[in-house]
DNA sequence: CATGTTACCTGGTCGC
DNA sequence: TGCGACCAGGTAACAT
């Protein structure tokens, strides 16, 4: 489910709501993928200074330490704010932070999302996640055209397989790879080296362009995503050929392809995207 | 080293 | 209605 752009969303609408609060309670429930690192009752009496984003993954800074959460595959937030708030936890929430400011909860059918508590991001649990993520593509000083385009030079695997990698640009996933891939032109399996100058510097600025635009409208809710308020995203609206196999291209109404990579899919236009 | 494959887990959808 | 096959927004660990 989310993408940078849904991980962002769903910071910005907990964020200050949470801020300053103190850890009353944890209580989780099925394992996740990785276990927390310590006892439950070790994170009471902390306080939440301020929630930040690296990549798909939120960090949750404390008075004392740092709570790295990952939703994985299925996993959304929610946050209520007033004490009671949110029913007794269902099936498939396996993780709640009871704050003096309201309720975190982690929801995850499939489990492959992630809570785990470290000492600070040099814990060696926290860099064996967070080191060698790429750059941030909302961030000016950290995305720039020099460090993308030498990237794409160094590397000849499918540039559709790059982009989802995360090693050159964090946040890219399945959804917003194939949009990106379609605005800037560029067939998913070409090698990341064999892309034009031209077609690169499109895909620089395309991947900017839409991470932003995603996360103004609040990210993409094909199934059942939401922010921890409980809101939809919309970019579904917007996308121009993920999930569209078989429907004419917006750009000159050729179908859409279908094309498996791995295991994953990349809806791409054959007529406007060609390789080179 | 770079790249490709597998595994983790549950639920929804589709064809028979 | 039931059942198996396949698909799904991610990514670490392993194999090649």
């Amino acid at each position: 489910m989310p993408e940078l752009p849904e991980v962002e969303a769903t910071r910005r609408s907990f964020a200050d709501a949470i801020a300053g609060a103190r850890i009353l309670s944890v209580s989780l429930g099925k394992p996740l993928r990785w276990p927390l690192g310590c006892a439950p009752q070790d994170l009471v009496g902390r306080r939440v200074l301020q929630v930040r984003r690296r990549g798909k993954y939120l960090l949750l800074e404390l008075s004392q330490g740092l709570l790295l959460l990952h939703l994985g595959m299925s996993g959304s937030l929610r946050f209520a704010p007033q004490a009671p708030g949110l029913p007794a936890a269902g099936a498939h929430e396996h993780f709640d932070l009871v704050t003096s400011q309201g309720t975190l909860r982690l929801h995850d059918p499939r489990r492959f999302g992630a809570v785990v508590a470290v000492s600070g991001e040099d814990d060696p649990r926290a860099r064996k996640l967070l080191d060698g993520l790429g750059m941030e593509p909302l961030d000016p000083a950290s995305f720039t055209w020099a460090r993308f385009a030498a990237g794409l030079q160094a590397r000849r695997a499918p540039i559709k397989t790059v982009l989802l990698a995360g090693k050159l640009v964090v946040g890219v996933g399945n959804i917003y790879a194939s949009e990106v891939l379609f605005l800037s032109r560029i067939h998913p399996a070409t090698p990341a080296c064999d892309i034009s100058t031209v077609k690169a510097r499109r895909l620089f600025t395309a991947i900017g362009q839409v991470m932003a635009q995603a996360v103004e409208l609040g990210g993409t809710t094909l199934r059942d995503f939401s922010n921890a308020l409980g809101v939809n995203g919309h970019f579904q609206h917007t996308a121009q050929v993920y999930g569209r196999a078989g429907q004419a291209c917006h750009a000159c109404s050729q179908p859409i392809q279908l094309l498996r990579q791995g295991q994953r899919s990349s809806y791409y236009c054959p007529r406007c995207q060609k390789t080179p």
